[in-house]
DNA sequence: AATATCTAGTTGCAGTTGCAACTAGATAAA
DNA sequence: TTTATCTAGTTGCAACTGCAACTAGATATT
């Protein structure tokens, strides 16, 4: 590791942000084509979706999903306003909520899972090798393990 | 290349997502730290910085950093109401306007890069070998050149 | 020249985010 | 047990974003 910051460092970092914004405003323009919510819905139906309890926690959501929990707070508002998912108080701990996602909620992820994965093949994994997958699975993972 | 969504190029994809989402929020974290002003800001009087006639089109910022028309109009009205930038009619196309950046623009630039440098080691090359750093470098840039 | 079409930039509106302050329940310390 | 501290979640405010509609100047068509 070269602790001096060289100009392929920064081209790399540059890069590197610039393809996520763009994947991700393809992304997201190809939901809003097709009359669907942005990503974000996506990944939090996903993340309960994922869990063999059915629930989880507000906290966790925002952990798994990297928001803050103002915004899981307000987000999961719109997500129950549209019958996504229902808030239920938590037993264990009388401050907290646990939330369930409900047929409708998995009737979304079904069709957001539609045109995301449309999307994840065309913009992503079609121009790349399955070595260079890897690759890049395991620099950015780097990257995320080491908070410094 | 191949054509079927593998699982790896799942994990991979939502990597490189959650990679950068971090790196930016650990950068953004910084500079509010340092009370300096968001990424963005940097980014568009790095650009116009950047030419060599000290002027861009406010269009042509859009397009470098990645902005919609509507956003770059108003983020130059806040740069302009901190007296970072200023905006001059243009002659050869009297509908636009040529931005140019200030001496105290140029000034809050280099402020901003020693925290956004900083960020930049830390979070990111100091974790990276050479090879690694080119290696992300060339399939980002593949990513980014492919718009499908 | 007259008209249609296109492009640069702005603005109103609704939705979304970050920050700070808040409520309420849980945990730790006296 | 009472008090202090911490954690889960919510809310008001200000800033920022996307979308659609708009103005004004440029380019193309007849």
């Amino acid at each position: 590791m070269n602790a001096k910051l060289t100009q392929a460092a920064i081209e790399s970092w540059a890069r590197l942000i610039r393809a996520q914004q763009l994947l991700i405003e393809r992304v997201e323009s190809d939901l809003t084509a097709a009359e669907l919510p942005p990503l974000a819905w996506y990944d939090v139906l996903l993340e309960i979706n994922r869990e063999d309890s059915g629930q989880l926690r507000q906290f966790e959501i925002g952990d798994k999903v990297l928001l803050s929990k103002y915004n899981v707070s307000r987000l999961l508002d719109r997500l129950e306003n549209e019958g996504l998912v229902e808030r239920q108080r938590c037993e264990q701990d009388r401050r907290g909520a646990n939330v369930i996602i409900t047929k409708s909620g998995k009737a979304l992820l079904k069709k957001m899972w539609v045109v995301y994965e449309r999307g994840l093949e065309q913009y992503f994994s079609r121009h790349l090798s399955k070595q260079e997958i890897e690759q890049l699975a395991v620099l950015t993972a780097r990257l995320i393990e080491n908070p410094d």
